[in-house]
DNA sequence: GTTCAAGCGGAGCAGTTGCTCCGCTTGTCC
DNA sequence: GGACAAGCGGAGCAACTGCTCCGCTTGAAC
């Protein structure tokens, strides 16, 4: 609020940010480097201590460097999220077959969801942590959808849409007690249910 | 704490609780009633202050009543989730067709879904309130399995639990940004997947 | 009408969480 | 080494929420 902020450090970029003392900026690094990790494991709602403990900083270290904490969420997602579609790019890249793209996706998905609390949370709600992340996002699943629409493999009227619904709500397995070992059979359900062999019209 | 409570009403009965002064009696039902409403609008999180401020009593009556909060929660849900499934069993006992009686209670999930925010929270967390609820609903669904089984219009290898958890992962569309308008969709696509057509046996 | 225990209400306590304030420390420039 | 702005830490503020305390009120038994 006080302190305008030099150059805006382009989301995640590590460049040495001109100006800023050395300690500053390690310190910047150490608390999203924290906050990733606690957010990743407790959710959103985590205690904002607990990233300044684990960061070995202060409280007003870290409000010094970010302005809310809503600011440090969406810094630090943002950075997980590209990564994440970074490799569900490459992943679908290197599989010829268009529909083991389509479920090495909602595969990935649900990985996840096991093992990133708050990333997954903004991806169940919204798509993304971001409306340009939820955009990207959104732009992979229709180029998957489109693929296996021309090879004929999807049924008729699945929307990119319903595509993202349907594997944000199998997220929701993942979470309660057993769906460890079980999320791999609803996927493969929903997945049968998706598949062209179904020819009725869907509703609405 | 300091007060024995004499005789547990059995969860919901409304007897009138002998002994109890009919000011007593009437300020009681008044905080179910609100509860009931207040949870389902707001979800289980919400203020019990505002419990209290829509049934027109203090905070001290409130909980000369009800233990805790935790205690309001259970038993107003419990209240819900009984008139919930016996719904469920009369409409399953008026279908006919097996797989129609199966598609009917997962419609009657999502449409729940869309009006009582804390009744269908638990649903998804554990499958019900208690775990007495759990049971009965588990036993329910159960049933309507079989009935599809033996008409041989299910899947092979498809478990209660799986039947359980699909129309809680289906909640989390509901709740989305024009989930309501997507999850009919999606419930078919799942339901198609659970169909006999596909005989490839389900991950482990 | 009198009595009094049962019942009532809401101020306030304790714990939590996002964020700020300000006196002290330290990196950097000379 | 000295000067000083940039930076730091953490006590503490404010808002929120579950729950308690206690002085006042009232239903009901006589």
């Amino acid at each position: 609020m006080r302190e305008p902020r030099a150059a805006a450090p382009t989301a995640g970029a590590p460049t040495a940010t001109r100006g800023r003392r050395a300690d500053a900026e390690r310190n910047r690094a150490a608390i999203i480097t924290a906050a990733t990790a606690v957010f990743a494991e407790h959710g959103a709602e985590v205690d904002v201590r607990e990233i300044a403990r684990r960061s070995g900083v202060g409280m007003g270290t870290l409000y010094r460097h970010f302005p809310s904490k809503e600011d440090l969420l969406r810094l630090s997602l943002e950075q997980e999220f590209t990564a994440w579609l970074t490799e569900a790019h490459e992943r679908a890249a290197a599989t010829q077959d268009p529909w083991q793209a389509l479920s090495g996706f909602f595969e990935q998905v649900l990985t996840t969801q096991a093992h990133n609390r708050a990333l997954m949370d903004s991806y169940v709600q919204t798509g993304g942590p971001t409306e340009a992340c939820v955009q990207k996002c959104r732009a992979f699943i229709d180029a998957l959808r489109e693929r296996c629409e021309r090879a004929g493999l999807l049924r008729r009227g699945v929307s990119t849409e319903d595509l993202l619904s349907l594997s944000a709500s199998l997220c929701q397995v993942v979470q309660t007690p057993g769906g460890q070992h079980r999320w791999r059979r609803l996927m493969t359900i929903s997945l049968d249910g998706l598949s062209s062999r179904h020819r009725e019209p869907l509703p609405s």
